[in-house]
DNA sequence: CTAGTTGCAAAGAGTTTGCATGGCG
DNA sequence: CGCCATGCAAACTCTTTGCAACTAG
C-alpha cells in the first residue's frame, strides 16, 4: 500500500502534477503515456489524496478533477473555485480570519484552514455569460 | 430534456431526496426499488442539479454524494462540510460578509452566496480522531 | 391522441484488481 | 536477492443510452 521505492514514475507523475492547478486523469495520462501507465497514475494519485496533498472533486462535465494542494500553512489562506471552467485561484488574506474563528467557537467545528473554497464564476467566464 | 409532465415517479424522488442532508444514488434507489426505476432516479437528480437545487461531490468512500440544497437567499448563508463523514451543516451568519464583499471587490470573482463551502471536521468525527 | 416519461437491457466510461514481469535498495 | 512497483488485461462499478411500452394532459 505505502510506496517504499522511488522510481522514475513516481516523480514523473508528481513532477506533472505540480504543473497544473487543476487535472484530470487523462490530462496527466495524456502528457506520460510512453512513460508511466494509467494503473501507476491513478495509485500514485491516490497516495497523494491520502496524504492529503491532493483533493478530488466532479466538475460540471461530469468528470473527476483534482487539485493539488500546495502546502500552505497560513491561517488566511483560501481557494476561488470558478464553477465554469474549474479553474483554482488560490488567495492569501487575513478577510477569512474573522470567519475561522467565529467557526472554530460557535459551531464546535475544526476548520481545515487550507481547504477553504468559494465558489462562484471567476472573471473570465462571468464576461461570457 | 425538460421535464414537462408530472409524474408519480418524480413525486417519490424529490420527496425522498427531501428527507435526506445528503445521500447517494444508492441510498434513494434502495428506498424506491419498487416504485422507481433507476435510470429515472439519475435523469430527476441530473435535472435538479441543473436547476442548481442539488449539489454533487465525491466523498471519501469514492462515491458520488449529492446533497438538496435548500432554497436560501440570504447573504450570510454558507456550508460547514466534514471531510470525513460528509456531513453539511447550514449556517446564516453574517460574519461572511466582510469576507464576500473582499472577494467580489478585490478579486474580480463573482461569489456564489449559496455555494461556499468550508471544509474540516464535524464534531463527531474530530472526538473520533 | 400526442408528446413526454419510464424502465429494462445493453453499452459506455472511469476506475480497480490479479498477476507476471521488472527494478530499487 | 527480496520485496516493492509497474503495467497489461480483465473485471468491476457507476452512469448513460436506445428503444419499446406506457401515461399525463
Amino acid at each position: 500500500m505505502s510506496m517504499v521505492y522511488n522510481t522514475k514514475q513516481k516523480d514523473l507523475v508528481l513532477k506533472e502534477i505540480k504543473n497544473h492547478k487543476e487535472f484530470t486523469i487523462n490530462e496527466i495520462h495524456e502528457k506520460l503515456k510512453d512513460e508511466v501507465g494509467l494503473t501507476t497514475i491513478y495509485r500514485k494519485i491516490d497516495e497523494l489524496i491520502k496524504d492529503g496533498k491532493v483533493s478530488k472533486y466532479i466538475g460540471k462535465d461530469n468528470l473527476a478533477h483534482y487539485q493539488y494542494l500546495e502546502q500552505c500553512n497560513l491561517d488566511n489562506h483560501f481557494y476561488l473555485r470558478c464553477e465554469e471552467c474549474g479553474n483554482i485561484e488560490h488567495v492569501d488574506c487575513d478577510c477569512i480570519n474573522a470567519l475561522s474563528e467565529h467557526i472554530t467557537g460557535k459551531h464546535n467545528f475544526s476548520l481545515d484552514k487550507n481547504n477553504i473554497v468559494i465558489n462562484g464564476l471567476c472573471n473570465k467566464c462571468k464576461d461570457k455569460k
